[in-house]
DNA sequence: CGATGCGTTGAAGAGTATCAATACTCGTGG
DNA sequence: CCACGAGTATTGATACTCTTCAACGCATCG
């Protein structure tokens, strides 16, 4: 397996890649670069620097007893984190592909900084209540009653946030095992349901990794029966389990 | 159904119950009150507010085509909510229990104080952070295989966040309907996983919403995954999903 | 080229959703 | 005070989806 580990850069200064939110940050900050499968953090250990992806994407996952795996998120370039913990990090945190970089900021000065610079405040707020939001959609997915409506979420989402370009096909950065620890099912089942969108139509395979949507429509209605990312979506239908007369 | 609606009162000002992180908002903010499943904000309603509990409990939740339902969260007194949207709200928060009183913070003006005070600032970041970590948790346990485990997970939750004394009983604020839909389940497994861990004398009660936990090693193991009855369980399985040679 | 990890497919069993019926709780009104 | 009714909670039987176990195809790599 390539490249061993943890090679650490530093004197990384100014933006390069799209919103750089924190420029008064990235004096701090140093950038770490890391092979497929490696861990930026693991669980328990101290909480003592932020994170923010440069290029690359990450898991972040916790471990059960039994050996399983659970995906907490996934993280694509821009996407802060390492935050979530109060001491010590409550999850692990690994490179998916080879050469993921990732800029590093000490916590206590960055905190310090966003103390006397209240557009840095701000910005790290507005993500972190970001941040919140994506979860709690990402509960929503979970929640999905069937494999198929879970996958076709995930498709979206994953469309969403790994596209590089605005149309085509897009390139999944992780493993079908990967998708089934995020979506809490068998990697069997993903793969399954993925040949169901394929035989159907709905989606294409460019390779195993790389696929493109090509009925948008469909997919959606596969993903029905659930929640609409945005859009008023009113007509409210309280009749059962309303608690309000 | 008892008091119609939302009578709102003001000149709240100072602390009262644990912790008042945000003392130099409290002077702006407002103060509500609301009958069981009365909604605070509802879905697409302008994110114009921020929101404290000052006691009883809420719900936060979304809901589908088919009149189906998503519990993202429980909310109970001092937990901040109404800040995880940008523009519009993407989920609606209604009251659990009657005479729920909640804090109404105006957002630009909390914004504005934010701004100036960086304590204020803090606090606010170091609660939206713990948020994410309190909902990417909640997704390790609907991630969980068992309905068993859902349940036994949700119970050690609940019994953390919604015990009024140091031990004894616990008074749960919502039905099992609300239950289920937290748990994306149907109400029927919830019951049953409720009477099965009562008859293994691992749960007790008082009452239908008051529980106490008689056996927390019992529950432990039951969150534990496979344990309990039957025992043709326990193969190892953590060969593989590692991702790392 | 065989090795190793990943991905797909098949068959059997387990667990949950669903449908249906019954019991419980609490507020209302006779 | 008790009866009633609506909402809530439990229990049972059946269908169905998903997990599990197993085997095989397919890539990459030493």
């Amino acid at each position: 397996m390539a490249t061993p580990a943890i090679a650490t850069a530093q004197g990384w200064s100014a933006s390069s890649d799209s919103a750089s939110p924190l420029s008064s940050l990235e004096s701090m900050s140093t950038m770490a670069r890391f092979a497929a499968g490696h861990p930026i953090y693991l669980i328990g250990s101290p909480a003592d620097f932020w994170y923010r992806i440069l290029s690359g994407a990450c898991r972040m996952c916790a471990y059960g007893f039994d050996g399983n795996r659970q995906i907490v998120d996934f993280l694509r370039p821009g996407d802060f984190f390492g935050y979530d913990a109060q001491i010590v990090h409550s999850f692990s945190t690994e490179a998916l592909v080879s050469g993921t970089t990732v800029a590093v900021y000490p916590r206590r000065s960055a905190e310090r900084v966003a103390d006397s610079d209240p557009q840095v405040a701000r910005r790290i707020r507005e993500m972190a209540f970001s941040s919140v939001f994506r979860v709690q959609s990402r509960l929503l997915i979970l929640g999905r009653a069937t494999a198929l409506e879970k996958v076709g979420s995930f498709l979206f989402e994953m469309v969403d946030r790994f596209r590089t370009r605005l149309v085509g096909p897009v390139t999944l950065p992780m493993s079908r095992y990967d998708i089934a620890d995020y979506l809490a099912m068998a990697t069997e089942t993903v793969s399954r349901a993925l040949t169901n969108l394929r035989e159907q139509g709905v989606i294409r395979f460019e390779n195993v990794r790389c696929l493109q949507i090509r009925d948008r429509e469909s997919l959606e209605n596969v993903c029905r029966g659930s929640m609409s990312e945005s859009g008023p979506m009113s007509t409210m239908k309280l009749y059962r389990r309303s608690g309000i007369a």
